[in-house]
DNA sequence: CTCGAAACATACCCACCGGTCTCTTTAGCG
DNA sequence: CGCTAAAGAGACCGGTGGGTATGTTTCGAG
C-alpha cells in the first residue's frame, strides 16, 4: 500500500511500458529514454520507483515466475493423469501469454539472461526437471510407450516451447502462441505416450494426425 | 583474390574472431573492440575490410546460407524418400554447426535479426515452407499418417531446432546440439510418419521410442 | 632504388545510454 | 493555511561503442 495512489498507478505505468518494450526489444535494446516516453514520464519518476534498469526487469520476471507456480497448482489440484497435466499446463501457459504483454516481457528477459549470456544455471533447467518428472510419472503408470527417455522428451518439448514462442513472438506478437503450442504437444505427446492413453480434462487437442 | 597474401589472412582472423564473439554474445552485446583485441589487430585493419559492423555480420550470414544450399542438394542428389532426407539434412547441419564456430555465429546472427527485430520477412519462412514442401511430398508417396498437416509438422520442427539450438548453445556451445536434433526428430517423425516408413539413407535413429 | 598504393596503426569524434543531482510540484495533516 | 515529505521533472555526467581521420608500415611494379 504505497503513501499515495498516484504513486501506484505510475510504478503499474512504468512496468507496463517497460513490458511492452522489453517484450518487442529484449533487454538490451531497450531504452530507458524509449521507455519512459512511451509512459510520458521522465527519469525523476523512474528512479524514485526502481533503483535501476534491472531492477524492473527483475520485478517482471518476478510476477512471472509467481504467475507459473500458481499455474502448476492448479493443474495439479485436478487430479489428471501426468501427460494431460502437461498437456493442460502448456496450453494455459500459452494462452495466458498470448494475452498479457507483462507475463510475455517477464518470459523473454527470464530466457535473455539464460541464454544470451553464457553459464548461467538457468530457470530453463528447472522447467526440463519437472517436466520430466510428470513424463516419468506417467511412465509409472504405464502411459508411456517402452523405450521413450523422460530426459530425452522433457529437453524436446522444452526446446519446442522456447523456439515456437520466438518465432510466434517475432511474427504475430504471440496472438499464434496457443495453436503453436498445441501443434508441438499434437505432433510428440502420441509419438511418446502409449496407444491406450487419451488426454482427459476437457482440453481439445488440434491438429495432431488420426490413429491410424 | 587479393592484392596481398596478408590481407587474405587478416581479413578471415577478423572473420573468425568476430565469429568467436557474435557466437557467445550475438550482435548486440559483441564490441569491435572485444573483437580486435581478439584477433590481435586493430580498427585500421578492420575498417580496410570491412564498411561495418553490420558489414562482418553479413559476410558470417552470407557464408552459411551458401552452406546449407549445399548440404540440401547434397541429400536430393541421394534419391532418398523425402522424410529421410529431411532427417539427414537436419542432422548433418546440426553436426556442422557443433564443429564450425563461424557456421554458428551464421546462423546465430541471420536468427537474431529475424526474431529480436519485428516485422522483418525472415529467412526462417523459408526454411518453413521448404520442411513444409518435403513433407507434403511425403504424403503423396503415402508415407505419412492420416490427418497430418504438413504445414503445421514444419512449425512444429523449426521451431523445436531453434529452440534446441538455443538452448545448446548456451549450455554445450552447441556440443549437444546434434544428439538434441536427432531426439528432437525421434519423438516427431514416428508420429508423422505413417507405420509402414522406414528411415534410409544409413542414418542412425537414435532415442525415440520403440514400435509398440 | 624509388615511388605509390595497399594494408594496418593510432588518436580522435560524437552520439547514446544508464545513472546521478538538484530543483520543483503535489499531497497528506495538524 | 502552512509545513513537510513524497513524488516527479529535467539538466547533467562518465563511460562506452561505432565510426572517422590521419599517420605509418609493407609490398610490388618499374
Amino acid at each position: 500500500m504505497p503513501q499515495q495512489d498516484r504513486a501506484y498507478a505510475t510504478r503499474e505505468a512504468i512496468l507496463r511500458a517497460a513490458a511492452e518494450e522489453f517484450d518487442r526489444l529484449g533487454y538490451e535494446r531497450t531504452s530507458l529514454t524509449a521507455v519512459l516516453a512511451r509512459a510520458g514520464l521522465t527519469k525523476g519518476a523512474f528512479y524514485f520507483h526502481f533503483a535501476s534498469k534491472e531492477a524492473v526487469a527483475r520485478a517482471l520476471v518476478e510476477r512471472q515466475s509467481e504467475l507459473w507456480a500458481q499455474v502448476r497448482e492448479a493443474w495439479h489440484a485436478r487430479g489428471v493423469d501426468p501427460l494431460s497435466a502437461l498437456h493442460g499446463m502448456f496450453a494455459e501457459s500459452a494462452e495466458r501469454m498470448a494475452a498479457d504483454v507483462v507475463l510475455r516481457a517477464g518470459v523473454r528477459l527470464n530466457a535473455d539472461r539464460e541464454f544470451g549470456y553464457p553459464g548461467v544455471p538457468s530457470t530453463h533447467l528447472t522447467w526440463e526437471k519437472m517436466i520430466a518428472s510428470y513424463v516419468a510419472e506417467a511412465g509409472e503408470r504405464g502411459d508411456l510407450r517402452s523405450g521413450v527417455d523422460p530426459d530425452a522428451v522433457a529437453r524436446t518439448l522444452c526446446g519446442a516451447a522456447l523456439g515456437a514462442r520466438l518465432i510466434s513472438s517475432a511474427t504475430t506478437a504471440c496472438a499464434d502462441f496457443p495453436a503453436r503450442i498445441r501443434e508441438v504437444l499434437g505432433y510428440v505427446l502420441p509419438c511418446v505416450a502409449s496407444s491406450g492413453w487419451k488426454l482427459s480434462g476437457s482440453q481439445k487437442a488440434v491438429d495432431g494426425p488420426d490413429d491410424s
